[in-house]
DNA sequence: ATTAATGATTAGAT
DNA sequence: ATCTAATCATTAAT
């Protein structure tokens, strides 16, 4: 609109004002022109010096204490129903760093501590942090000139519409009541726009997020000795590739790499030799060979556990665990005599092979008799 | 240009 | 909380 506040009125309203819808009101007085201005003021001052002003006057008091009452009854107050995803929207800005006024640490060398690890990453954040940060400071930017831009468009349809108001109490009763409850009309409607511009707000910063902070996007591979590394323990502890927790961090700090890394490792490789055991035996027989001697692995049970040298030999598989190991030597057995399709004669044996699944919460007594019952599936 | 390899994330189970 | 299994997304290899 053109912010001309022209302390002047629209025609009245017909004098039997029924509940306005709100909607229909705005629409009305953002379809004022000057021009209709203007004839407003020249009825307005017609009926100031009117003579039956007084009595119409009166009049409209009668049909408005009839109608105020009416409204009471029907208008219940706004809607707790957004409030709770308003919070939720406010929550998220804050917490992204968004609703915040620009975060500037005057603490200068807080810039040079987040290079100080020593090591550690080469360096990771470097760029992309900063991309992401410019990108997220155009974001907020954004965010916050919309939010002014709104809520000075509420100040000023506020004070229109006050001003409206007053000027039309000279000739219709309006109550102060009256005019605050339109301006709580006037501000849920504009809390509503906000609403919007918080919640694309906030799909924007999700997006930037994972775009930017989705560690898949800039992955890079492992360095030679880190797979080394972990190599050379998985398959020296092939029958349990179950490193502890010291043992993670053990390898993380030879490999240069965090524990949760060796821990994604790890799972990874269990599921993919798992799956296509054929594919890692040569890569088991280097790091097998290469540890050769090493006395930490528990040897011995079983047979041959830390071994999977022989391909096409019956077994070799992870198969014994490291606890109770006899009952299952029977399952490999088993499995291994099954009939492999395709000629592929280790993949079977990784059934079931690692971390049992419990059986339910019978008694483990009988035990060693139930191996029959899995090798019929 | 495809495909394989690979590190990270996710859902779901325990 | 940790594991499996599936999946994603990037990098290396063809």
């Amino acid at each position: 609109m053109d912010a001309q506040q022209h302390p002047s009125h629209p025609p009245p309203p017909p004098s039997a004002p029924r509940r306005p819808d709100t909607a229909d009101v705005l629409q009305q007085i953002m379809a004022i022109t000057d021009q209709s201005l203007d004839e407003a003021q020249a009825r307005k001052h017609a009926l100031n010096c009117h003579r039956m002003k007084p009595a119409l006057f009166s009049v409209l008091c009668e049909i408005k204490e009839k109608t105020v009452m009416r409204v009471r009854g029907t208008q219940d107050e706004g809607p707790p129903d957004d409030d709770a995803q308003l919070l939720r929207l406010d929550n998220m800005l804050l917490a992204e760093g968004v609703s915040r006024p620009e975060r500037q640490g005057r603490g200068a060398p807080a810039a040079a501590a987040s290079t100080a690890t020593p090591g550690g990453c080469p360096n990771d954040n470097g760029l992309e942090h900063s991309d992401y940060r410019a990108k997220l400071s155009q974001i907020r930017q954004i965010y916050h000139s919309e939010l002014e831009k709104y809520e000075q468009a509420c100040r000023e349809f506020t004070t229109h519409v006050t001003n409206l108001l007053r000027e039309q109490s000279r000739i219709r009763p309006v109550s102060p009541r009256e005019i605050e409850r339109m301006v709580r009309v006037i501000h849920s409607k504009f809390n509503s726009i906000q609403m919007q511009l918080k919640q694309s707000t906030c799909e924007a910063v999700m997006t930037l997020r994972s775009r930017f902070l989705d560690a898949r996007r800039k992955r890079q591979n492992f360095s030679k000795q880190a797979t080394e590394v972990l190599n050379e323990y998985f398959y020296s502890h092939l029958s349990n590739p179950y490193p502890s927790e010291e043992a993670k961090e053990e390898l993380a700090r030879k490999g240069g790499i965090t524990v949760s890394q060796v821990s994604n490792w790890f799972g990874n490789k269990r599921i993919r030799y798992k799956k296509n055991m054929r594919k890692f035996q040569e890569e088991a027989t280097i790091y097998t060979a290469k540890t050769a001697g090493d006395p930490t692995e528990v040897r011995g049970q079983g047979g041959q556990a830390s071994c999977p040298s022989m391909p096409s030999s019956s077994s070799s598989g992870p198969f014994p665990l490291s606890s109770t190991g006899d009952a299952l030597i029977t399952l490999q057995t088993l499995t291994s005599l099954q009939p492999s399709p395709e000629g592929g004669s280790l993949l079977s044996q990784a059934r079931g092979s690692w971390q049992v699944k419990r059986m339910s919460t019978t008694s483990p007594v009988g035990d060693p008799g139930h191996v029959i019952s899995d090798a019929t599936n």
